[in-house]
DNA sequence: ACGCGCTTGTGAACGCGCGCACAAAGTCAG
DNA sequence: CTGACTTTGTGCGCGCGTTCACAAGCGCGT
């Protein structure tokens, strides 16, 4: 154990890997960063940055020890260096591109939607296999053709298909094809990528249900 | 302990209580086994279930033990049958009213989504707090203020917020003081709720930073 | 300079959920 | 009627995530 005990031995730093489950809450913390930030907050506990992402404060501390240890004790946590540090292991430092695929309800309010702008997410290219939407102006963009994918993707782009049901595999397919290895999926629908292809889903109408049940055991107690 | 060994002996059913994690999925099956339905299929294995709703099989297996054993052994389960029971488990039999508060550009995606109305929860009411809404047809409805809220909240009713992160708390409020218990949050800001209210969230954004973050890793692998 | 009080960072225990692997149970052919 | 095959239902072990509780560390007042 004289010369290689560990690994690697000149890397301290503990952001070997991050839980998915800590990942999942950074974009909470950020979001609330932000908002003290604007209010002219510059130090915060883990408390009270706890309190307005609406987590346990223990969970907050152990998050956020896991990207390296940023806070003072006695103090808190810098604001603006958080928000630098959690953007960063994000990856919203440098803008990330995003093509929307699906011009329909959907798409529009998710192309207008100010949320993705403000962290650095903003949409770059809204696609539509349908030619009567091609060159419609929708927030500032110009509607092109699913046949132009090629062009508008970019090495480490994110997909986004807001599709119908019916659409989505093929669509899916063709952005894999372009090189897409992240997309995010609201067709209510059940996607095969390959292995190397992250897929997330976004189903509206599955959280309605949960509610649903509940409010149903609700009224049979 | 001679006479009350066990709480409720004449119960045998398991559906006690149904872990959360488990009703996230229901609908997911829900979705799989209409999709079945559509094709004539009548009977379906799980494996094949488990397949079409790109969930693991015991999984499946083990979810739908929870409400029952509604399957045979060396066939598998009815698929109208199996629909019935996980539609009369969520609530979604008899029809549950959806009150929509926000008719901006998320607002009105979601009342002309069909996903809901196919699964026994269409939006019967949209609501705003912009008078120039007033009276608008979206999606074959009325827009109608917010003041009426009280007019057309029933019991059991499900509320969902689609308006901008500054409106929210108090469009929340609103809702909870009408008697609302059950609430689907699309703004992305931390609502506060009595602990009788049920409060689930969506944040379109959080889902394309959680992939901003893998795309990121995997550039610098 | 020194100790007091505040806040972070984390060790440890607990509980939940996942998935393997198998026994129980039902079907179907002959 | 019997035996072989298919598929369900579940016991069990494992790993992840959450939470408590406390020691370590830092600033500030005196």
């Amino acid at each position: 154990m004289t010369t290689s005990e560990l690994a690697e031995p000149r890397t301290p730093r503990r952001r070997e890997v991050i839980p998915e489950a800590t990942v999942a809450r950074l974009p909470l913390y950020l979001r609330a960063l932000h908002t003290l930030a604007d209010e002219g907050t510059q130090t915060v506990s883990s408390e009270a940055l706890a309190e307005a992402s609406g987590v346990n404060s223990a969970k907050l501390r152990k998050d956020l020890s896991q990207l390296g240890s940023y806070g003072t004790r006695g103090v808190g946590y810098d604001v603006t260096h958080l928000i630098s540090q959690i953007s960063r292991e994000l990856g919203l430092s440098r803008r990330c591109s995003v093509v929307l695929v699906g011009v329909g309800n959907l798409g529009r309010a998710l192309a207008g939607y100010g949320g993705f702008a403000s962290r650095g997410l903003a949409i770059d290219a809204l696609l539509d296999a349908d030619r009567a939407m091609t060159g419609e102006q929708i927030a500032g963009m110009t509607v092109r053709h699913i046949d132009d994918l090629a062009q508008v993707v970019v090495p480490g782009s994110i997909g986004v298909i807001a599709t119908p049901a019916s659409a989505a595999q093929e669509v899916c397919d063709l952005l894999v094809g372009a090189g897409v290895t992240s997309i995010l999926n609201f067709a209510p629908t059940v996607l095969n990528v390959p292995a190397d292809v992250d897929l997330r889903k976004v189903d509206l109408s599955i959280e309605l249900q949960i509610l649903s049940f509940h409010e149903h055991r609700k009224s049979l107690a």
